[in-house]
DNA sequence: TGATAGATCGGCT
DNA sequence: GCCGATCTATCAG
């Protein structure tokens, strides 16, 4: 399922620079789902959903803002998860500067803030992040099953009662704050499944 | 061809 | 808690 990339690091390196991170917030799109991007079928846009799983999905939007999604889907199918907040551990200097702050807890905080943190962009998209390259995946240490959490998922208004958001129970870099009166890890009906690579 | 809503963020009331 | 910034894709006319 979507919360298999909790615990992965993100690896970016560029300028010589190594920048790590790892996934504490992650929401899953797929068909058939009226929020995601695949829900109308292909377009220029959004093509390297529909291609194979492994790839990274990267989008502009509200004119100002970047998004990295991991394409899940077998080749032809429109999946992805996208990456809402991972921990830095490494280059936190040189996100700090890109960000224009030091806080640790808001420097890749929300799925905007990562992209600008870890200079993802449009020269980004469709990247192969399952080998060693500009940015990629990494096998983390896993987390304990019982400390990821799952909710609806945030900025949607249609599937807003689709429980695809994972999270990482307890954590200080997510892009929001421990859900009021929400029973985070109680758990939600999963969805299905989604995975691959 | 024009209008509008959007997988957001940061600043101000 | 609400609003503006500013680009894109999609939908109405």
């Amino acid at each position: 399922m979507g919360s298999d990339l909790i615990g992965k690091l993100l690896i970016r390196r560029l300028q010589g620079i190594t920048l790590v991170g790892r996934v504490v917030e992650c929401e899953a799109y797929d068909e058939g789902d009226p929020a995601s991007h695949s829900f109308r079928g292909p377009t220029p846009r959004n093509e390297v959903m529909f291609g194979p799983p492994g790839h990274m999905y990267v989008y502009f939007t509200y004119g100002m803002h970047f998004c990295a999604n991991v394409v899940t889907g077998r080749d032809g199918h429109g999946s992805a998860v996208l990456l809402r907040a991972v921990q830095p551990l490494e280059g936190l200097d040189w996100m700090a500067e890109r960000r224009g702050l030091s806080d640790e807890r808001l420097l890749c905080a929300g799925p905007g803030r990562l992209t600008q943190a870890f200079g993802i962009a449009r020269a980004e998209n469709g990247a192969d992040l399952v080998r060693d390259g500009a940015v990629f995946l990494a096998k983390g240490r896993p987390p304990e099953a019982e400390s990821i959490g799952v909710s609806a998922r945030i900025g949607v208004n249609v599937g807003a009662d689709l429980p695809w958001r994972f999270f990482e129970l307890g954590s200080p870099f997510l892009s929001r704050r421990s859900m009021p009166g929400r029973g985070a890890g109680t758990g939600a009906a999963r969805g299905s499944g989604r995975r691959g690579s």
